[in-house]
DNA sequence: TCATCTCTCGTACGCTGTACTGGAACTAGT
DNA sequence: ACTAGTTCCAGTACAGCGTACGAGAGATGA
């Protein structure tokens, strides 16, 4: 989901030392070393139970002192799996990514491009705070490196220029992330805090009543009594479809062009 | 920008004060009452501070205490301008989206959708925190719904049904704040914190010599030896121009149609 | 057995948002 | 000019957060 940048190789530069560490507990899971005390936990069942809070709480109910007293342990025992609480959401959303149901080499560009979406769209249902991540760049993580990965191999055999390519998969994703956004993390909410969902629908009614201005906004007026508003379907597949329809242009050109 | 769904006015139902409160703050901005001590401050003020803070340390760095501090007062201070803090960052929303320069009625669809879209571009650059927000529901504010309305204008008379003109500015949306996200708010990032771009530079550096297998991703080191991940142009309007031939073809096949 | 290593976790510090409260400052009415 | 009414100011305090530190517990290799 990511837009990740290679970099050729280059050793002469400095490693913060907080950055190895965060990367290769990502990449190179920690083998237990027989020796010292036996750990009563694993690095999965933290990661597992930050998921769990996060799924029903949201990120902001995320803390070290909840997970720590779902698994039943001191808070400070999380600090010798994780060396801290960014580290612990990297390797929720690496976690997560994992989940992914992605498309298999072999579909044809625009199947292929749309379960790559759809996805996506499933992963954001199940997990919304992923939503809530900072997210102006995804963790360097094998799951989210594998997602890309099939993102981009999905076009790079239509003849299209590998800028473009690039182009494409980062405008999907964006397409992505926004809809679900504003439309699937905001029932989660709902459902998470109970009556939220009242109090917001009361909320949207006091202010109708009280200050929305239909000379102001003609335009919103005019399409709510035109019934353009009450979207039960979400517009997912119909934006999806208009979205590689307009993909399926520029491939068409660039194969016109060479 | 946000996605939202005018309702009935229904009298029967009950209002939490606070909700009345949160709105009546937005649209009916509160008038000294010549009675009692003279105010030190304004409203605007404290949200001129909070939004000064958040765009040079962004979101995170927005304490209460620290926009206290900037206009040399005590903490609690804020709290007769403001409910709470957020309240605050709804009113800095609302503000930040009053400096959107919106096209005219006038203006042909393409032309009037584009200039929609860049002025978000633009403010996005400008106030990047406001992509931190939780946003998966704007704060129902004036100037957000001027937005709105605006976005709405451009598509209204071009033939399109009104659901659809609500599904391409939703998409549209969602476009800009996503490219938004991965693109604009990360240089600002890293202007803020400084050595940032060298310690993510050499994060990255790492990660290629010590994790990446290209086996494993042979797509993306194929794009990248081709050169295709080294867009010093931001594809933000190559792919506004694809969003909106796409819009163009809806347009066209309505128009087709009726 | 004992040194060594690792995991466990109580305590503590600095940060956050904000409830409460007493006092200061100002105006209106007399 | 005085008082009553009203509003703003801000110190203190509390619960919650992430986490640095260090003492103790449990396991292993010599």
């Amino acid at each position: 989901m990511s837009s990740t940048s290679p970099q050729p190789p280059d050793d002469g530069v400095p490693r913060p030392p907080e950055v190895v560490r965060r990367l290769a507990l990502l990449w190179d899971p920690p083998q237990p070393s027989g020796r010292g005390r036996r750990a009563r936990l694993t690095l999965d069942d933290v990661v597992g139970a930050g998921t769990a809070i996060a799924d029903t709480e949201g990120l902001e109910g995320l803390s070290m002192r909840k997970v720590a007293a779902r698994l039943e342990v001191g808070a400070m025992s999380l600090y010798t799996y994780v060396p801290g609480r960014t580290e612990l959401l990297d390797l929720m959303i690496d976690r997560a990514f994992a989940e992914l149901d992605l498309p298999p080499a072999t579909a044809p560009w625009r199947d292929g491009l749309a379960a790559y979406a759809r996805a996506h769209w499933e992963l954001f249902q199940r997990h919304p705070w992923i939503l809530q991540t900072n997210m102006w760049r995804l963790p360097l993580t094998p799951s989210v490196l594998d997602a890309q990965e099939c993102g981009l191999r999905t076009l790079v055999d239509t003849g299209l220029p590998e800028r473009q390519v690039v182009e494409i998969v980062g405008l999907l994703d964006a397409f992505v992330r926004g809809l679900a956004r504003s439309t699937v993390a905001e029932s989660a909410e709902k459902d998470a805090s109970g009556q939220s969902n009242d109090e917001y629908w009361t909320s949207m009614s006091s202010f109708w009543v009280d200050h929305f201005d239909p000379r102001r906004y003609p335009t919103m007026l005019r399409i709510w009594d035109a019934g353009g508003f009450d979207a039960e379907a979400t517009p997912f597949e119909a934006s999806l479809e208009r979205l590689l329809d307009s993909v399926g242009m520029a491939i068409d050109r660039a194969r016109g062009a060479s």
